[in-house]
RNA sequence: AGACCCAUGGUGUAACGGUAGCACUACAGAUUUUGGUUCUGUCUGUUAAGGUUCGAAUCCUUAUGGGUCUACCA
């Protein structure tokens, strides 16, 4: 039998010709290598799926190493919680928890050796004289005055630099580039700056500190990663990538890039997502509505949704905007499967069943999950007083409303049917305050012998037993699908005012009393929703994860 | 302006010179004690013009469009 061949995207193709080469004896190691200055969002998660999965499918290794050449920038605070967001979307990188800070002292070297090269040197010029240098895309930049000195000089200065006998911003180190190169990055790129900042890791051990593009590829090489994957913008990097392994004759790491990943309605800025907490039009960077890895755990999204939703969009090198609408089917698919089903009435109604013994409860059995039948089944109580949803009543009925209207017969999820009688209306107000029903006590769940059909189905809850709770309803945090790419506006502008409501006192079934932080239910027509941390033993509270698909296309 | 990257339905992604497929979305229908799920069906696509070839989404050229680069950030 011939199996029909997965496609491949183009990261793989290169690494099975890798492998076919015998490249490093077939061994494929990645890494996921983040700068620890903030917190990890929707487009990080991309870039930890395709490191780990690739190196997963291949018998590779995922090394994590935190990107932390910018002490003014990094906090520990911030390594905790990536690591913790790793680790929740299931990735474990099995002890390989590294820091370029830790060859901190290996760059120094590998920088002596490029001076020795004469491929080095040290440069007094100040940061102005340094751009103007630089020159433009279309024009070549001009040689530093400083750029000839000797390498014993140079080798003295830097060492001075080292030392700390500039002060910050004096002086830096240079590579001998290409200064007629139409690749801006190999015109004397800066290696090493004087920055007297109090280092995460390294405290005050140094008083220089290498930039992003004498760190990353030799941390590279140093850990033996055989694909550096990273987004397109280094895509200009690679040739300078390869220059410093090439002259330090180091191991050969393959970058290569990817398109990284954009979605409707989110943004990633780290900039614009500080000012969204600042301004306080979030609760957190952990706020159920953020793009945040921390953000979409709250709201309740299953890793496992995340990672599905990063193997269907796929790995390429053209821009994209995916719609968040796959994001969601990819949640509702794993919730769906596995949510127990409850009751809650979001936006209660009182109903009364008139013929309904006073006094009496029951205990109906109401099933767990459908979709795995092995979840068992609980018992809820029912009585002559129930809360039914306010929109699940009309006074005069569209005619495809199926629900309780005068006169209509519905079911009631697993219980009765019950027919509308009556209403009571508040004369002031105009709203309904109680619906009188009849029910047909042969139709019970079950074992209906009635005989009687109902086009419609409701849930409810038995008001004595029932338990006050909160809800929070979260819509999309933007009004627009991408709010960051309207020249002109500014992106704040489409700050949706509309996207949380509380519910302050939704009625649930008594047993969400034990609901645990994190757990999700589906709460029965209305959605999935996630059990917040914010909840006490008096009253729980729920975020809206998505709401259940409706086709329902409402009145007429 | 120069260099580099990219271009397939509304969106994302396949097809590796040989029938343009899959998923999401949208719409229609069937089933349903969730207007959910499931199932079935429908709509919409190779940026353009040349060239190579028996044959081009695929190779070549040009054009057009989009993106990236000109931080002592990563």
């Amino acid at each position: 039998m011939e199996d029909k061949k997965e496609p491949l995207n183009f990261i793989e193709e290169f690494i099975e010709e890798d492998i076919r080469n015998g490249k490093h004896a077939g061994r494929i190691h990645t890494r996921f290598p983040p700068e620890p200055n903030g917190y990890l969002h929707i487009g990080h998660c991309k870039a930890i799926w395709i490191n780990f999965e690739l190196a997963k499918k291949y018998g590779g290794k995922t090394n994590l190493r935190f990107d932390d050449t910018n002490p003014t920038t990094e906090d520990t605070e911030y390594v905790d919680s990536i690591k913790g967001d790793i680790h929740w979307l299931g990735y474990d990188w099995e002890g390989r928890e590294y820091y370029a800070s830790d060859y901190f002292g290996q760059l120094y070297e590998y920088a002596l050796v490029l001076i020795r090269k004469g491929l080095a040197y040290v440069d007094d010029s100040t940061q102005e004289e340094i751009a103007a240098q630089k020159g433009t895309p279309s024009q070549p930049g001009t040689e530093s005055p400083y750029r000839s000195r000797s390498i014993e000089e140079n080798f003295d200065l830097f060492e001075r630099m080292k030392n700390g006998e500039f002060p910050d911003g004096a002086r830096v180190l240079r590579a001998k580039g290409d200064l007629t190169s139409p690749n801006m990055h190999m015109r004397d790129p800066i290696l090493y700056r004087i920055k007297r900042d109090h280092h995460h890791r390294t405290g005050d051990d140094w008083l220089i500190y290498p930039m992003y593009d004498f760190a990353h590829g030799q941390s590279d090489s140093i850990e033996g990663i055989t694909h550096s994957l990273c987004s397109l913008e280094f895509i200009h990097h690679r040739p300078l990538y390869d220059w410093f392994i090439e002259k330090l004759e180091i191991f050969p790491s393959r970058q290569i890039e990817f398109a990284r990943m954009n979605v409707s309605y989110m943004i990633t800025s780290k900039r614009r997502l500080l000012k969204l907490v600042n301004e306080g039009h979030v609760s957190g960077w952990d706020d159920p509505r953020m793009p945040t890895i921390a953000g979409m755990r709250r709201r309740g999204y299953p890793a496992e949704a995340l990672r599905e939703f990063c193997k269907r969009t796929g790995v390429a090198k053209r821009d994209n905007l995916i719609e968040i609408e796959l994001l969601e089917h990819c949640v509702r698919e794993v919730l769906n499967r596995d949510a127990l089903r409850v009751m809650a009435v979001l936006d209660p109604v009182k109903l009364v069943i008139t013929n309904y013994p006073a006094g009496q409860t029951e205990l109906m059995e109401v099933e767990n999950n459908p979709e795995a039948p092995e979840t068992g089944s609980r018992q809820v109580p029912f009585s002559g007083e129930l809360y039914i949803e306010r929109e699940d009543f009309m006074e005069e009925p569209s005619k495809k409303f199926f629900r309780l209207a005068p006169g209509q017969m519905v079911r009631l999820k697993s219980a009765y049917i019950i027919q509308c009688e009556d209403f009571v209306k508040d004369p002031a107000t105009g709203q309904v305050t109680e619906i009188h029903c009849t029910y047909f006590p042969e139709s019970r769940s079950g074992n209906d012998t009635s005989g009687l059909k109902a086009k419609g189905t409701l849930h409810w809850v038995s008001a004595a037993q029932a338990i006050d709770a909160e809800v929070r309803m979260y819509e999309r945090l933007f009004t627009d699908p991408e709010p960051t790419s309207h020249e002109g506006k500014d992106f704040m502008e489409f700050v949706n005012p509309e996207s949380l409501r509380v519910i302050s006192h939704a009625q649930v079934e008594p047993g969400l009393r034990d609901a645990v932080s994190g757990q999700s239910y589906q709460f029965i027509r209305k959605g999935y929703f996630s059990a917040d941390a914010d909840s006490t033993p008096e009253k729980p509270v729920f975020n809206l994860t998505a709401t259940l698909k409706d086709s329902w296309k409402g009145g007429n």
